[in-house]
DNA sequence: TATGAAAGACTAACTAA
DNA sequence: TTAGTTAGTCTTTCATA
């Protein structure tokens, strides 16, 4: 990770589309330069996946979770990932431990998936936050 | 929105830089088909970017600020947003207002970015919490 | 939907540090 | 030995019919 490898993680994250040779130009190198440090970051993981972000609904909002003590949290975040709706799922430390991000039609969907996830037997407690906005760093 | 336009984001948000030729072939249609199709849900805004999410650092987490109610949230959303280490930053309701999800080197590097938020008039609260796992929808 | 010109990506051989 | 470059070839994209 230098400063080459910053500045193109800087151009793909703003359009992950973009031609090498276009990248390779605006930081001074030559397409198989860029290639070949867009493949080693892959391998190494610091690129995680190439995606696209979309909002197909109407309402992004975040669900938490707050899950039984005796469940298997991994588990769990693997089953709600699969619901429709659900863009991606986060396990993280604190008082509710899995945080849903949803990409929903309305507002009656976003209820929908709260009231699926409360009739869970794992889950404890849920609370739904909307996602008012996004700014990209 | 219809089935394909759905069965072509699921495949781009997979890999973002597949080929059109690949998608079509996958999803039975031709070429032109899936870049109209792109083109068009990207002019719709159905399709935000197209990005590249990365691991940089070592540790992941949300930092969520509580504003005092006379603030901007939209231009302190933007003003941390520039931050070096953060990914992305929601204004959320509830009762924190801004949401940062940041990828540093290390937690002494999440400590550093909490106390600068901390040491924003416009914050009056922060609870961060590290995201330990992510799953994609 | 089909097609061909233009652009981009990939392979492999070469160069430099 | 590793990263970067380049030329040749193949693949993809894009505009037009």
């Amino acid at each position: 990770m230098d400063e080459l490898d910053r500045q193109i993680l800087s151009i793909l994250r703003r359009d992950a589309r973009k031609p090498y040779t276009e990248i390779a130009e605006s930081v001074g190198t030559s397409e198989g330069t860029v290639r070949n440090r867009v493949e080693r970051m892959t391998e190494d993981d610091i690129i995680e996946r190439f995606t696209v972000a979309t909002q197909t609904g109407n309402v992004k909002a975040m669900i938490e979770l707050d899950v039984a003590v005796d469940v298997n949290t991994s588990n769990l975040g693997g089953t709600v990932a699969e619901w429709d709706e659900v863009d991606f799922v986060w396990q993280v430390s604190g008082e509710e431990d899995i945080v849903l991000v949803v990409d929903a039609a309305d507002t009656q969907s976003v209820n929908q998936l709260i009231t699926r996830a409360r009739e869970l037997e794992e889950v404890v407690n849920t609370k739904t936050r909307l996602i008012l906005d996004e700014k990209l760093g």
